[in-house]
DNA sequence: ATGGTAGGTCTCCTA
C-alpha cells in the first residue's frame, strides 16, 4: 500500500490553519510534517485535522518560536523527540508507525546572516546541529526511514535562482553544503526530489522580501525528503506546491510530498 | 550595494 509524506515549513499553524486544511483535503497526503508552528502543545488546532481523518499528531511546541508538529492519518506506534545542541530548542519529533517505517520531521536552524561560526553564533548553532546529526544521529546507515523537513540549506547549484550570487549567502555557502553531503553520503540518504529530477532547477521557498515573488522567481530549495536506499527504491513520485505560494497570507515555504 | 516583508511578541527577536 503505498504512503504519501508531505513536508511544509507553515510559519504560524494558528495564523494558516485555513491553509492547511485547504493543503489536506487536495493534496490528501497520510503524514503531513509541519515546521515553524510557533506555538505550544496545548494551543494546537488538533481538532480542525482530526474532522479531516488526521486522527493521530506527534508534537514538540514552543512559544514563539520554531515547532514540529507531525500529522498522520495512520497510527503512531511510538514518538521520540531529539534536544539537539543541549539548547530545548523544538526543532525535531520521530515518528514510528506500525510498520516500522520512522519519519523524522527537523527544522534545522536558519544561521542568521553572516556565514561565519566565530562572528555569528546563529551560523555556529547551525553547523554545530548538522555536524551533531553526522556524527551521533545518523553516523550508521539505517532502514525504513525517511528524515526530511525545513533543513535551510540549498545543496546544489540547480537549488537556487543564482549559484553565483549566493555562494556568500548562508543557506547555499560551500561550508554548509559540503557538509549536508556528508551527512549525506555517510548514511547512504536519497534525496528524493533529485531522484525524479536530476537537474533543473528546484525551489520550495521565496523570499518574503520580493515586490512580486512569481515574477522576480528568486527561489532556493530548503525543504527536503531523504529516505534510506532500502525505501528510496521504493519512491514513486515527487511534487512542489509553488502554486501555494500565491495564496492569500502564504508562508514564505510550500509543501513538498513524496510517495513510496 | 542596498533594503526590502512577515509573525509572534519579553514594542524586539526571529526568519
Amino acid at each position: 500500500m503505498p504512503i504519501s509524506i508531505a513536508s511544509w515549513n507553515i510559519n504560524s499553524i494558528r495564523l494558516r490553519q485555513n491553509s492547511v486544511r485547504k493543503f489536506l483535503k487536495t493534496a490528501n497526503p497520510d503524514i503531513l510534517c509541519l515546521q515553524e508552528t510557533k506555538c505550544i502543545d496545548e494551543l494546537l488546532p488538533l481538532s480542525v485535522f482530526e474532522k479531516l481523518g488526521y486522527q493521530y499528531a506527534a508534537s514538540r511546541g514552543q512559544k514563539s518560536y520554531n515547532g514540529v508538529l507531525t500529522l498522520s492519518k495512520r497510527e503512531i506506534k511510538k514518538t521520540s523527540f531529539l534536544d539537539m545542541c543541549g539548547k530545548g530548542d523544538a526543532r525535531h519529533v520521530c515518528i514510528e508507525l506500525m510498520d516500522g517505517l520512522k519519519i523524522h520531521n527537523f527544522y534545522i536552524p536558519a544561521g542568521g546572516d553572516i556565514p561565519d561560526t566565530k562572528l555569528n553564533e546563529k551560523f555556529n548553532h547551525k553547523i554545530n546541529f548538522i555536524e551533531e546529526l553526522k556524527e551521533k544521529i545518523f553516523s550508521h546507515q539505517q532502514k525504513k526511514t525517511v528524515i526530511l523537513g525545513d533543513f535551510n540549506i540549498a545543496p546544489l547549484p540547480d537549488d537556487v535562482w543564482s549559484h553565483k550570487a549566493l555562494l556568500n549567502v548562508v543557506s547555499h555557502t560551500e561550508q554548509e553544503t559540503t557538509l549536508l553531503r556528508e551527512l549525506m553520503e555517510k548514511g547512504k540518504w536519497v534525496d528524493v526530489f533529485r531522484k525524479h529530477f536530476p537537474s533543473g532547477k528546484l525551489y520550495s521557498w521565496w523570499s518574503y522580501r520580493a515586490r512580486d515573488w512569481k515574477i522576480s522567481n528568486r527561489g532556493r530549495r530548503l525543504d527536503h525528503i531523504w529516505a534510506s536506499p532500502d525505501l528510496a527504491k521504493k519512491s514513486k513520485e515527487c511534487k512542489i506546491y509553488s502554486n501555494i505560494r500565491g495564496w492569500d497570507r502564504p508562508s514564505d515555504h510550500v509543501p513538498i510530498l513524496s510517495v513510496f
